[in-house]
DNA sequence: TGTGCCGGGTG
DNA sequence: CACCCGGCACA
């Protein structure tokens, strides 16, 4: 478990050019990973190096990292990729990462592949990497082979004898390839660096960026490696080739505006997730009111689940058993577990005013991601999710007191006002009721909550008790006064 | 402590 | 429903 771990970090630890603005919004979508200009990926044996917006692949013993001279092979020298159509989506489906819970791995400068990215996880020929690792040794030092990229868009010349069905889900193999073994990992390398290419950086370098990426090469192998994802048979997500947004994260699948959150765009039936998770990865702009309340918690990544639980055993249980499929009496774990998950501080105190404002009838929780507008000195004072809710769109941030008309009351109408301190909340006010209820954990039962008294003389104090005959009925009954109501 | 009135009981 | 009242909360 712990050489997975060790793997899997490493291997996502992959970056190509400086993109700080890409390296911005990954950051926004969850922990990141990666140090600097020329970041090291390896795993089973694969090494990949990114220099200058360049990968480099190499296949060696991960053992023998620090043996001698590494051959490098520029990108366009990628090697063959073989993802069999049956496992493609899987390997789609996969996270490339880690599982960790390291936290200098997650912060790392400028890191691009955030490890809550499952589509990254490399599954190959049904064994993931880490798997490979354990059952092979490693003590070849292989060089990926070179293969021509074999997709109309890069105007390759396939073997015709390779019945790969149109593209995507398949790089066609030599034939020379080896049976097995040496070849595994020459697969691994190719998809590695596949993947690897699906980084928003890899495939929309921005102009910012050193400059000193070659062009053509680059663009070369971009766009085989776009095309290819584009018409992925996966069904659960692609992007087209010419959109040079990159889905920030896998499967759980997502948009591919990138510049959202995936939970943002994915999670239209969980908005109070969403918004969670929003408020969690994005940048905080809501100042956290108390480090003690923090928690950290366990949020399941898979798509329309974001199941947060808050042990990792508890997570990774869901995941094994809902998501993976397996049995959940068992507790075997090869930590693949880890990979749909991310951890999250969760303030403990924001989350229930969060919940309890992001209904589901909430406008709030149907838009983009929460932009703050400017707000006045009244309401700067305000918690910051006051200026979005409803309530403080519809209601004074104040609190002001209720007047419920009551069935002794008549035909008197009111402007009436909601306000969070009040006790006593009209039956109609079903959306109210439920914020007030998860809102406030001193609210009381329906009995008990009173309306506060009114200003005005009532009945008693006008006609005193000799003239009670005088009273309205209400009053006689003890009920709300009818005849002078506040 | 007086008042307002809610909740519940009775017919 | 109309009527009544116990009991609570608030001023």
């Amino acid at each position: 478990m712990t050489s997975k771990r060790l793997l899997d970090k490493t291997l996502v630890g992959t970056r190509v050019g400086t993109a700080s603005g890409q390296a911005g919004n990954m950051k926004h979508a969850g922990n990141t990973t990666g140090h600097g200009e020329n970041v090291t990926a390896m795993d089973c044996g694969v090494i990949l190096e990114c220099k200058n917006g360049i990968i480099m692949g190499k296949v060696l013993n991960a053992k023998h990292l620090d043996d001698g001279p590494l051959r490098e092979h520029p990108s366009n020298d990628l090697s063959e990729i073989d993802l069999p159509s049956g496992r493609e989506k899987h390997c789609n489906s996969k996270k490339m990462g880690y599982s960790g819970h390291d936290e200098e791995r997650d912060t790392g400068p400028g890191g691009v592949l955030k490890r809550s990215s499952p589509t990254h996880r490399l599954i190959l020929n049904g064994q993931r990497l880490e798997d490979q690792m354990h059952t092979e040794p490693r003590t070849v030092v292989r060089r990926v082979e070179e293969t021509r990229c074999w997709l109309p868009s890069c105007g390759a010349d396939p073997s015709p004898e390779e019945k790969y069905p149109h593209v995507s889900s398949h790089i066609p193999v030599p034939r020379n390839r080896k049976p097995s073994g040496h070849a595994d990992k020459e697969v691994m390398a190719a998809t590695v660096l596949t993947t690897l290419s699906t980084s928003p950086l890899v495939l929309n370098p921005p102009s910012a960026a050193s400059g000193a990426v070659p062009e053509p090469s680059s663009r070369g192998w971009k766009e085989c490696l776009s095309a290819s994802y584009s018409s992925s048979t996966s069904g659960n997500w692609s992007w087209d080739a010419s959109d040079q947004s990159v889905p920030s994260t896998p499967s759980p699948p997502l948009s591919n505006d990138a510049s959202k959150s995936f939970l943002l765009s994915s999670q239209g039936d969980d908005n109070i997730e969403e918004a969670e998770s929003t408020h969690f990865l994005f940048e905080d702009p809501i100042p956290r009111k108390r480090k003690n309340s923090m928690k950290v918690m366990f949020k399941c990544l898979w798509k329309n689940c974001e199941k947060v639980l808050s042990t990792s055993s508890g997570i990774q249980r869901h995941i094994r058993t809902v998501h993976l499929g397996r049995n959940g009496d068992s507790d075997y774990s090869d930590g693949e577990e880890d990979f749909y998950y991310s951890e999250i501080e969760v303030n403990m105190d924001t989350l229930s005013e969060g919940l309890s404002n992001l209904t589901p009838t909430s406008p709030t929780t149907a838009g983009p991601p929460p932009v703050f507008p400017p707000v006045s000195d009244s309401s700067r004072s305000e918690p910051s999710h006051m200026i979005n809710s409803p309530l403080s769109q519809s209601a004074p941030s104040t609190l002001c007191h209720i007047r419920t008309d009551h069935a002794y009351q008549g035909p008197v109408t009111h402007i009436r006002t909601v306000s969070i301190g009040e006790k006593r909340q009209p039956v109609s006010h079903t959306s109210v009721n439920k914020i007030h209820t998860s809102n406030s954990l001193t609210t009381k039962p329906s009995t008990g909550a009173r309306k506060p008294r009114g200003e005005a003389k009532k009945c008693r104090k006008v006609y005193g008790m000799e003239k009670k005959d005088l009273w309205c009925t209400a009053c006689r009954w003890k009920k709300a006064c009818q005849r002078f109501t506040d």
